[in-house]
DNA sequence: CTGTTAGCGCGTTCAA
DNA sequence: TTGAACGCGCTAACAG
């Protein structure tokens, strides 16, 4: 003897909770809604079916009458272990909520593939709208989202081959202003470990390091330049490399935190004196007893603003049809600041300043 | 005159294509799921219309149709800028997808009302299971989840009032083995820094804390326990304040990484010889320059074990009816194991032993 | 204030 | 090998 409760499948449905309550399912839909021209007498039974036959409206079957508002926005990253997009998408989550929507997060693993799959995915699921972080510079799976009236907004890189809305950071302007740094502190040899060159935000960070090099009248060379790593110990190893040289870099540009910690860790062992200068601020970095100048921006507020633009776009598309259809892609770029760490531990009253986004509560 | 494509919201339906290929929906649905009983000729017809029209099925009226099975599991987690949390999502992740399943993540912010409104919505949504890391005691959306058959897996904590599978880290043994270590050293006076006595990881910590000295026979001082840190601030303040007592402890034990990073940044900064340990492993851990023991375990490996569970309960659930219903819950604990850093540099090659989940590609 | 009709897009059932 | 009718659970539009 099966233990059904009222439906078939388990799930009370609203006619269940219609007969129970003696009223069709209408009033049910007008109770949920609080809708005032109920009867409060009516309503009230409504209710009590509902509580006792614990009923929670179906929300596919919902959306599927109201045609194409889910209230989900997808989220599509490269990698959510990386503190970077974990942070994105709390703070897309955030501004998203405002508005009564819920985040499926999508994480790729830097595969196209997959990220091909998983946008399709999203779309076949009617989100009514998608922020993405793309692994690389083929994005026809985003441009036929766009293309068929899913809002679509970039984070940390630039739409190729079609129209969107995006947020980018200052990639150029802080690559160029670190090294500057380095020059400034009297450096000529300066290596550069890096993504490779299909990452967008890598290419960027390269370009400035190499204008601040060419400003500074100091000749570009690629010995000196490792851009195929992605995670600590790739770099490590790349970092160890360029210190072995006959001779040696006397400072290292990293762009972005996987490589700097990955220079930090070389540097260590080889118990040298190189400068270090790394894209992104990261937890601990101040701890590390090695001076230390680092590219630090918002990145709660790249994803804030992802989600303005995205909500904004979505807010458009519906109320309206002709005018705001085709407002002019939106582009907002995230400056960046220079943050030095020095050899001498920090007064644990500087803990504060930077971002607190790792409580917990394990 | 509005470029309605061929549906009036923008979206190509079944129907469209079968008017397009001339043949009925029916035949649609059957090239859609590779049957062979469409003639080859037919079911290109039907292909060309897919592709021209660009037609997506709709996984929303799917799903609606196939009563109950969106291919989506939710996760529910406390802060996911929290390293733990992101590598968990990202293992659970890895296990439900060779299912064919997605997942949905949720951020609670360690707000029970938060909670308790996530899951009742990803229940509203139908995911087909749902696995959580509960902020407090009260689980009772989560018992009213899997009343409704929906499958539900705890990680990190128990199931409280309602019965569900389970994994647990051992936080009582890895806790009591930390402390040993520091009473073997020779230290009495060891102070506690952890997370609120209702986060049920820190009330277990407490306890093998607790354990470990009294077996030792060093009488317990509640003047050197403190339980209220979330976050690293905090954590240095309260740690600020144990080593500034008359009788200041001569060792720490932190119950997680937000504390024990907060201890370091006080010790740091008061430039005193505490000696440290804490429950969690951390990047940069053992760049810190000072002696450190920490509780580690295999993250991904809880993650993983959760989703093995889920995709367990969720396969015996829909095969049979009777038997596998009522299977008892399973609890897997996840054994710890000491970590030790030392005062010098590791030498790089040490890079990848630790987890190196955080790899980037910005 | 409440009920009836109709249909969102898809897939199952049964018939042709 | 293909199609027509029906319904999943819900709600907009119109009665009454």
């Amino acid at each position: 003897m099966p233990g059904a409760r009222e439906s078939k499948d388990g799930w009370p449905t609203q006619r269940d909770v219609a007969q129970r309550a003696a009223v069709s399912t209408m009033t049910v839909t007008r109770v949920l809604r609080d809708d005032p021209r109920v009867l409060p007498a009516t309503a009230e039974r409504v209710r009590a079916a509902v509580a006792e036959l614990g009923y929670r409206r179906n929300e596919i079957a919902r959306s599927l009458r109201l045609a194409s508002s889910t209230g989900l926005v997808g989220l599509v990253v490269t990698n959510l272990a990386n503190p970077f997009y974990s942070r994105l998408a709390l703070s897309v989550g955030s501004v998203v909520a405002e508005h009564g929507l819920k985040t499926v997060i999508g994480n790729t693993g830097q595969d196209l593939d997959n990220e091909r799959s998983l946008v399709e995915d999203l779309v076949a699921r009617r989100v009514d709208g998608i922020i993405a972080v793309p692994a690389g510079a083929d994005q026809r799976h985003l441009a036929a989202a766009a293309a068929q009236d899913v809002p679509v907004v970039l984070a940390s890189r630039p739409p190729v081959g079609f129209e969107a809305d995006c947020v980018l950071v200052d990639d150029f302007g802080g690559a160029r202003d670190a090294t500057e740094r380095l020059l400034a502190a009297g450096h000529r040899r300066i290596g550069f470990l890096g993504s490779p060159p299909a990452v967008y935000t890598g290419a960027e960070r390269l370009r400035g390091y190499a204008a601040a090099l060419e400003a500074a009248g100091v000749a570009p060379d690629d010995t000196y330049v490792r851009q195929e790593q992605q995670q600590t110990g790739e770099a490590a190893r790349a970092a160890a490399e360029l210190l072995a040289l006959p001779t040696p870099p006397t400072a290292l540009f990293c762009s972005n935190n996987r490589n700097t910690i990955g220079a930090f860790r070389a540097i260590s062992a080889a118990g040298a004196d190189t400068a270090l200068a790394g894209f992104d601020d990261f937890e601990l970095a101040d701890a590390l007893g090695l001076p230390l100048t680092l590219v630090a921006y918002d990145s709660d507020e790249l994803g804030r603003e992802a989600g303005r633009l995205l909500t904004g776009r979505m807010r458009a598309g519906s109320v309206r049809d002709e005018t705001a259809e085709d407002t002019p892609p939106r582009r907002t770029v995230i400056p960046t600041s220079l943050v030095e760490y020095g050899v001498l531990p920090q007064g644990i009253w500087q803990v504060g300043e930077r971002g607190e986004a790792g409580e917990t509560d394990r």
